[in-house]
DNA sequence: CTGTTAGCGCGTTCAA
DNA sequence: TTGAACGCGCTAACAG
């Protein structure tokens, strides 16, 4: 009994011959450990919850992916919660996963309001905010500055000269894709003496024909922008297909630049210029503090800002 | 205690007002009940695991989505594992979550080999495969007819008038999306009168550079197909990118269609015309059919064959 | 190095 | 309608 809970955990003190022996009853029987009764029995579970916001959005896949590859070199399971982009849906799935006594939680993506505090407060499990953070910078997290990504983006189209940009938004709720890269936009246009125009900003929900609307709201004003600076790549492109369906050519008359570059960045012509963040390693960087944490490791930095860079590709043109 | 347990579970049998006591006193202490005790004590985790074989493929997320919400509406969670594509890693994601003791499992997309029926042999809950089959067909399943869906599209093509049709296939390995698929397209040529050529036929890899790749050599052929099908839409859209990087039109010069339907085929110009699988169906009928296998609940049709169709957008035209 | 014992936190009898 | 006792399959601590 006891001692094939030691050959199954790899405990060195059993002998070769025994375990052996062990091996060969397992194998004879079929014998399947049970999990939950180990869960039960060692208060561990060796599986770490991941709620993914959105999961047919290809930048949480790539986060998720390098989530994936750290846990698997520290031999946690990993298991995927995808909550559709709906806060009650965040909530009911972490305590889900809390109930399913996981032993670490990754927050990916979504906004945390206070009722993710209150949620992640009871859990008595570590938890690491990842492609996201906490207002009050709380939680442990690994993030890119958004704020710098999205001012390094707009910068790009001010050096080509431009002077009238656009910005199709995400929702200015979102504090990290949505808010943060709103200021970085208008803090650039502030920086260059550009006074901001709230004409030239449209909020989408980060999808394609989001980004072809907010076009399409561009092109009809009377002095139409020559430049479009967008929150993520698909609403981009959804703006680059507009501009070329009305006739227009991009970046000859219009350019336009994002922050993601997630892999649809190459799969649109002209190939998008954008901000890259660093998907896999915001994933492997969170999943990694995540151990630390769960093993009570002390960590210096429980706020991580990964670095952004420009991707410069045929999107942007002169003015 | 034991009332407490009944209280959680909804068990009739608690006289109301003791009933209210207790979820105060659950309110009050901050008491989250155990899943993992609960399953243990129950033999039951009200949990299904879903493995994907590739997180990153926006089918499959539109599968989860209908997996997912039946999911919901029978009080099952369902717990993501990505397979990464890789063989072995499914066989392993299996394993883990049998041990998991999850109550029914989902295994999507992937290829069933000799290994996996192994697997699927051991694990005393009911099985389901979703948007594949197996080739002996033993294990129950949702998926559509891929070899009747190539047929399908190419035909468009031959009905404009086609006769050189270059295909971009995954690979042949694959039963559902590689090989049923590249039958169907040899099957449309030949009732077709047109004779079979392997140099227009390229093998890809599911992923748009293959699509470029394939489309590329298709180009340089001496006399090039005027049409191509492509067994999925990614790959199709690297076609597209490919032929008008060369400043040919499509489908003024090639036409091009594909099978799958994604979110990307309304993502690129022209709009890619395709056969459409219904993914979100494929998700949310396979999951109905596990609850009725976890209930033991007899079920006639443990082979379920959905419908697919034509969408008809702008990337065919004559010959 | 191996076996024995006592829980882990719950659901499920059975009596009360 | 409630509570007491048992056991789910395993790990942990201890004794041997």
């Amino acid at each position: 009994m006891a001692t094939v809970s030691r050959v199954v955990n790899n405990n060195p003190n059993v002998k070769p011959q025994t375990r052996k022996k062990v091996f060969e009853a397992i194998e004879r029987l079929g014998y399947r450990p049970n999990a939950v009764a180990r869960g039960l029995a060692s208060k561990k579970t060796t599986t770490v919850g991941v709620v993914i916001p959105d999961i047919s959005n290809a930048i949480f896949a790539e986060v998720a992916r390098g989530i994936e590859d750290i846990a698997n070199m520290y031999h946690y399971n990993i298991i995927l919660c995808n909550a559709d982009k709906k806060k009650d849906k965040e909530i009911r799935v972490i305590n889900t996963l809390l109930e399913k006594q996981v032993d670490g939680l990754l927050f990916m993506g979504g906004t945390v309001t206070e009722e993710h505090s209150q949620a992640f407060k009871t859990a008595n499990v570590p938890i690491v905010l990842c492609a996201t953070t906490d207002e009050n910078g709380e939680i442990p997290s690994v993030d890119i500055d958004h704020e710098a990504a999205a001012f390094d983006a707009v910068q790009v189209l001010i050096k080509q000269g431009h002077t009238s940009i656009g910005m199709i938004s995400g929702t200015l709720q979102d504090p990290a894709n949505g808010y943060a890269r709103f200021q970085g936009y208008k803090r650039a246009l502030q920086t260059a003496g550009i006074s901001y125009d709230e004409e030239l900003v449209r909020i989408g929900n980060y999808r394609y024909e989001s980004g072809v609307d907010a076009m399409k709201y561009f092109l009809e004003l009377p002095k139409r922008p020559t430049a479009v600076f967008s929150a993520t790549d698909e609403m981009a492109i959804g703006a680059i297909h507009c501009i070329q369906d009305f006739g227009l050519k991009v970046p000859e008359d219009i350019s336009v630049i994002s922050v993601d570059n997630s892999r649809m960045a190459s799969m649109v012509r002209p190939q998008l210029t954008a901000v890259a963040q660093p998907m896999y390693d915001i994933g492997a960087v969170s999943m990694r503090l995540l151990t630390k944490l769960m093993k009570k490791e002390t960590v210096e930095h429980a706020k991580v800002v990964l670095p952004h860079e420009i991707v410069t590709r045929q999107s942007v043109g002169d003015k």
